[in-house]
DNA sequence: CAGGCCGATCAATCATAGTC
DNA sequence: AGACTATGATTGATCGGCCT
């Protein structure tokens, strides 16, 4: 029991948490892809460059929220809703831009 | 085109019985200090040294073979992410540290732990 | 067809950061 | 200050695909 403490300071282990904004932005990957969150390679590429992280940060973000999520959806559900919320917003914005634009060159 | 479904179907059915098949073994800082120094002398194994190794550490061969590519990909991934970060500086002070080998990257190190 | 390796992932756990 | 929670990283083991 005592010598099972060989998991001891791995020193590199210092955590720093992502910022708000990589998060939101993860979170946003996340949520606008629940039925398979499952990012390319490429996809983790820009992901980790939009993040300033590296792609293993972005697997083990993914990793970690996939099952956390999955083992507590109920917990999840509020953030769902707001970022669900958040991209219908932007779709919409889009659609707007898309309607304006097509009034505004279409004779 | 990797991944469909989240499978993970039945990654451990134990159906009827109180016992979890698939039990994460610990272990021991001797069994990983062995495993971390064979591995530095051979990336690959062959079958008898597999079976020479899962011996003396009291392990299944296929914890030794699973150990082996779990630490080969460990490596993979230091090796490529050791190299890149550098994105907007050429300051020749962190070349790097590359060519090595004799770099421990599970520093068992038990500083003072006289722990008992 | 069996067996090993790779790449990705899972799942449990560790250790720390953040919140109250 | 201390307990509790959120979160990033580590790692033994699994899954599917590919190769020999």
């Amino acid at each position: 029991v005592m010598i099972l403490r060989s998991r001891f300071l791995d020193a590199r282990r210092k955590r720093r948490n992502f910022s708000k904004q990589a998060t939101e932005i993860l979170n946003e990957y996340f949520y606008s892809h629940l039925s398979n969150p499952y990012p390319s390679e490429e996809a983790k590429e820009e992901l980790a460059k939009k993040c300033s992280i590296t792609v293993s940060q972005v697997s083990n973000w993914f990793g970690n929220k996939r099952i956390r999520y999955k083992k507590n959806i109920g917990k999840f559900q509020e953030e769902a809703n707001l970022y669900a919320a958040k991209t219908a917003v932007t779709a919409a914005h889009a659609v707007a831009a898309a309607v304006q634009n097509n009034q505004t060159n279409s004779p | 085109v990797k991944r469909n479904p989240p499978k993970t179907a039945k990654v451990s059915e134990y159906g009827l019985l109180g016992q979890p098949n698939t039990i994460r073994t610990n272990f021991t800082t001797k069994q990983l200090t062995e495993l971390e120094k064979e591995f530095h002398f051979n990336k690959y194994l062959t079958r008898a040294r597999r079976v020479e190794i899962a011996a003396t550490l009291e392990l299944n061969e296929t914890q030794v073979k699973i150990w082996f590519q779990n630490r080969r990909m460990k490596q993979k991934k230091r090796e490529k992410e050791g190299l890149a970060p550098a994105a907007a500086s050429r300051s020749a002070k962190e070349a790097n540290e590359a060519s090595d080998q004799s770099n421990c990257t599970s520093p068992e190190a038990s500083p003072s732990t006289g722990s008992s």
